[in-house]
RNA sequence: GUGGGCGUAGCUCAGUUGGUAGAGCUCCGGAUUGUGAUUCCGGCGGUCGUGGGUUCGAGCCCCAUCGUCCACCCCA
């Protein structure tokens, strides 16, 4: 490659035509769980005012303070990418007035950015499937979001994904725990690494899944969060986990589990994967009851939750079935005579025979370079017009992927011909999958 | 923001104690001119990430810088 030569922003990666297959393979699922489900698709800008963030996300959250991408149009108004979708989503159903038909279910897909430092499963523009249930206060919505990701799992093949939940309580309730877990932290102070301590003021609460294991040993004795929740909590999570049972999702109850954003209340859950590192959470989310008060709207109850498309794409790369959709027919045209009828013949073809995906050579080229391209190309069929053909009118019809005589046959038979054989090939592939 | 590994052809990599670059795959062409994926032959393609320094001489040593990967932090 030629130095000079511009290349992509650091941590935003084209998606280029051999990974498609396994993205289209999960969006592809994404709609048709989504659609199973009766979720309405909503798309929002990429570009929102900063403010909307601060507000939704916390102020002190590392994701708004520094890893947006922020700046200030020719207007002089601050701007960011957005970080994730909630907010805007929060945003957008207030702005149109769709509450009033709650509860409402939506999802969204799309890309969203953040300032990071890019490691496996973590680049600076990455793509989100999320879900947001609105206007439902009980743990029925909650069970229903998991029970779809459950759902989408097993479509795309997947194992080895399991479920945690945890109850962060109210907001009041875990403001006295707060105060009680950093009182003991406080205590221990000469035990904590400078990490915790600099988190101790600001956000105690991540101390909790710290991954240093003196931290952990110390946190053995610290308060523990249930015991500060309140009667209704405890039915929330409680009635939530007996939902699960019986609709046997399989769950860990992680105690120190903790979520990144703010706005989370109550019942919040991961799906964790061994099989990507570091970065094995492939879908988190929880309730946050106060998010939507937050902007500025009535006090109205939301749950939802977002996953990592490229963590999934890995994860189908590993162990899913990939959606293959390779070509049917490659066209060798031989001769200017037999491009110019050969263009008609393709044409008729693709509006002639339902379905059928047909390419036709470009450039000229021999016989020879025209079949290696036609092999390279995937095709299980080529179809041959050359100056013999052109005189008699007919096409000559080659298997690529199969050893059997290729045979000649006129122009007008090719359209019958070609529907019975796409109909057998899809047999043969139903057949296949049974 | 912190730490570590790595940057040589489009891809995967080799390059021995410093002596002015190689392989495999891919691509293009050919093996008596209408048939691919096997085989054989040939060809295209690199100022060795970039900029300095040491040296008669640097892909190799030193410094800086950028990029990339992995981990921390954080998160999906």
């Amino acid at each position: 490659m030629a130095t000079n030569t511009l290349k992509s922003i650091r941590g935003m990666h084209d998606i280029t035509p051999a990974q498609m297959p396994a993205w289209r393979r999960l969006e592809s699922a994404v709609m048709d769980v989504f659609a199973a489900y009766g979720y309405d698709e909503i798309r929002t800008p990429l570009l929102e005012k900063t403010a909307l963030f601060f507000k939704a996300m916390g102020e002190t959250t590392d994701v708004v303070e520094k890893e947006m991408y922020s700046f200030d149009d020719r207007s002089g108004e601050s701007l960011s990418l957005r970080p994730e979708g909630t907010a805007s989503v929060v945003r957008s159903v207030l702005q149109h007035g769709m509450l009033y038909s709650s509860p409402i279910r939506l999802w969204y897909m799309g890309p969203m950015f953040r300032y990071e430092r890019p490691q496996r499963g973590r680049l600076r523009q990455f793509h989100q499937v999320g879900a947001e249930i609105f206007g439902a206060p009980g743990p029925d919505a909650d069970a229903e979001l998991l029970a779809l990701c459950c759902d989408l799992w097993r479509e795309l093949g997947l194992q080895g994904v399991r479920l945690e939940i945890n109850s962060l309580g109210m907001p009041d309730e875990r403001l006295e725990f707060r105060l009680e877990l950093v009182s003991y932290l406080m205590q221990n102070r000469g035990a904590l690494d400078e990490e915790s301590l600099a988190r101790l003021q600001r956000n105690p609460f991540r101390i909790m899944d710290s991954k240093n294991p003196d931290i952990q040993e110390l946190l053995l004795g610290a308060p523990e969060l249930h015991g500060y929740l309140g009667e209704e909590s405890r039915a929330h999570f409680k009635s939530l986990r007996e939902i699960l049972d019986r609709l046997g999702i399989e769950y860990t109850v992680n105690p120190r589990m903790v979520r990144g954003l703010d706005y989370y209340s109550q019942a919040v859950f991961e799906w964790i994967t061994d099989d990507l590192g570091a970065q094995g959470t492939i879908c988190g989310g929880g309730r946050y009851d106060a998010l939507v008060a937050l902007q500025g709207g009535k006090p109205w109850p939301g749950v939802g939750f977002a996953m990592g498309q490229e963590r999934l794409v890995e994860l189908i790369n590993q162990q899913g079935a990939l959606l293959e959709e390779p070509l049917h027919v490659y066209v060798v045209l031989v001769g200017r005579e037999a491009e110019l009828e050969g263009l008609c013949l393709a044409d008729s073809l693709r509006r002639e025979v339902r379905g059928l995906r047909l390419q036709t050579n470009l450039g000229g080229g021999s016989f020879k370079s025209q079949f290696k391209r036609a092999d390279r190309s995937g095709a299980a069929l080529a179809l041959v017009l050359g100056e013999d053909e052109l005189q008699q009118s007919t096409v000559v019809v080659k298997h690529l992927r199969r050893q059997t005589d290729q045979l000649s046959m006129a122009r007008d038979q090719l359209v019958v011909w070609l529907r019975d054989w796409l109909n057998d090939s899809h047999t043969a592939m139903a057949g296949r999958l049974e």
